[in-house]
DNA sequence: CGCATCGGTAAGTCGTAGCTTTCGTTCGTG
DNA sequence: CACGAACGAAAGCTACGACTTACCGATGCG
């Protein structure tokens, strides 16, 4: 639903991303770590899991989110891509040197 | 300078690494093609050099942008270590669900 | 030299994303 | 069954970022 790089552009999703890097949270339990209220953070969750970079799961009351592979994994590839093209580029300006003295 | 990961949060600045992608390109030339004035771009591409994802080349009259290897990398790899760590996370889940019958 | 092209900077406007407070709902527990 | 814990949703406020127009410096060309 949401452009996944939007998800991470924002200090607070990024540092939730962080945290949930290290091991799976409740919401109340990333509410304490950051320096934001926890309606916040279930506002930024809900956005991550828009993106497809988090799931959740309910665990009695609580609900604990954790990173998806699979969400990672495609911004990972998009950004490889652009890593390669931009090496690609990096050839070209060598060349045009050499070309043009 | 800049985080990052705000440089590729805005959907206009990820347009314009997408069409870096392409081709190294001059500033006018970004904004024929994109909905947006020249001096916008010129503010985006302020944002991503400062962020270390374009590096830019002055050519007479005109400013040659491409996009950087080093940072696009950097963003990569702390992605590739979102999703490794992801993995980890995935294979608890089915750890505990065999432990907790 | 003027003149045009190309691009960065400054100033100002406007929308919206992020945050808070409040409320309603679900689930576990005594 | 009543109470508390945990969370999401709604409403409202505010600050910031993305855009625009206008201006100015630098380079190339006749």
């Amino acid at each position: 639903m949401h452009p996944g790089w939007e998800a991470l552009g924002d200090p607070s999703r990024l540092a939730i991303v962080h945290r949930l890097a290290e091991r799976p949270r409740a919401v109340g339990e990333l509410a304490d770590e950051l320096p934001i209220s926890r309606p916040a953070v279930s506002q930024h969750l809900k956005v991550l899991k828009g993106a497809g970079l988090v799931v959740d799961q309910a665990i009695g009351t609580r609900r604990v989110y954790r990173l998806s592979p699979v969400g990672l994994a495609a911004l990972r590839d998009q950004l490889d891509t652009f890593w390669r093209r931009a090496l690609d580029g990096y050839q070209d300006i060598v060349g045009e040197t050499e070309e043009i003295p």
